[in-house]
RNA sequence: GCGUCGGUGGCAGAGCGGUCAAUUGCACUAGACUGUAAAUCUAGCGCCCUUCGGGCUACGGAGGUUCGAAUCCUCCCCGACGCA
């Protein structure tokens, strides 16, 4: 079987990630995969950054929910309820479904997202345990002082006990929960598939960001933001889960339980554009350790490597 | 002008004779990442030396008391409040 390629597309929050993907997509007959761990529930458009559906777009009839953006499919987008939980393993099986049947329709799969943790498990097809949540065993295991879970999971699985974060409380307490199921944390494997990719990381410098993550989150902010996290609540979204969501849900969502203003006040943006700033960070030390990406400044090189990469 | 309280590391704010280069939070920097990953967690954070460790400069300024001071005293500078 051949191996069909597949572009990526990463890079810290308000880079550009998304505009970049649709250009590529435009000039190769491209179709796009969000790999974002906010913008799969529907429901979650301004704050997760979502990409606007084509007004006139005539029903796309490919995915049941993949939706036309300036005329380019984007999949993997409003795929799961807010009100349920999500995870790295249903993405991974639902990207790489989304993947196949483009290849199959001879389109260039670009997967595109900020979440790191879901790229690398689709394209690297990672084994992850087959041990879905075990919500009693979980409560159980969230009485017990951090210590103690240590040393539980340290009887069951003492080498991953070895290279686990001991303080990380839903680390020890998952690891437990698949070493009590699978008898051990199985290593983690990459399984190969007949793909092949290009990643390509958006570099922005640090300054630049920051001036970048404010704007837009004025912009957010006056395209009503407030209302979509009011509204989410009021449609049966818990605070509680709101704030799981983090950044802005979780900024805001604190807020308007204290407040009908409908304007954050100064402080509180500027807490939030900190906190959006941590989790760029966060996402650069992701990316960071991988040697394969291809870091560049703008479209040219961009279109320049997918091009080079296409020939071979 | 008098009186009171205060001036501590980028910020907030502990400490109030030794164990203090100085608790803690924030910011900052780096890192981790096996079904919550926008989450969760870790480390560093005065300067210099190669780690253990050691040296130097530091708690508004200048003096002083003391074996020893961020901590006590005196004067000066600055701030807040009160009385004028």
């Amino acid at each position: 079987m051949p191996s069909s390629p597949i572009i990526a597309i990463v890079g810290p929050t308000a880079s550009g990630k998304s505009a970049l993907a649709v250009r590529l997509a435009k000039k190769f007959g491209g179709e796009i995969i969000s790999a974002d761990s906010r913008q799969v529930y529907r429901g979650l458009d301004i704050g997760s950054g979502k990409v606007l559906r084509d007004k006139l777009s005539k029903r796309y009839k490919l995915e049941p929910r993949s939706y036309l953006h300036q005329g380019i499919p984007h999949h993997l987008l409003d795929v799961a309820s807010p009100r349920r939980q999500f995870s790295v393993a249903q993405y991974q099986k639902l990207g790489s479904r989304v993947i196949e049947q483009i290849i199959k329709r001879g389109k260039l799969p670009i997967v595109c997202g900020g979440t790191g943790f879901y790229v690398e498990a689709l394209l690297k097809n990672y084994t992850l345990p087959p041990v879905p949540p075990n919500l009693k065993l979980r409560a159980k295991l969230e009485k017990l002082p951090t210590e103690k879970l240590g040393e539980k999971l340290e009887i069951l699985d003492p080498e991953r006990f070895q290279n686990i974060d001991v303080k990380n409380r839903p680390r020890l307490i998952r690891a437990i929960e698949i070493a009590a199921a699978l008898g051990e944390v199985p290593p983690l494997e990459t399984k190969a598939r007949p793909w092949h990719w290009l990643t390509i990381g958006i570099k922005v410098d640090p300054e630049k960001l920051r001036q970048k993550i404010k704007a837009r989150l004025t912009t957010r902010l006056r395209a009503g933001l407030i209302n979509e996290v009011k509204n989410l609540h009021r449609n049966g979204l818990s605070w509680k889960r709101l704030e799981s969501f983090g950044l802005e849900y979780a900024h805001i969502a604190r807020f308007a339980q204290h407040s009908v203003s409908h304007r954050l006040p100064s402080d509180l943006i500027d807490k939030l554009e900190t906190d959006i700033w941590h989790y760029a960070k966060r996402q650069m030390t992701w990316w960071r350790r991988d040697p394969t990406i291809h870091w560049i400044k703008n479209y040219r090189e961009a279109t320049q490597l997918t091009r080079d990469f296409l020939k071979k």
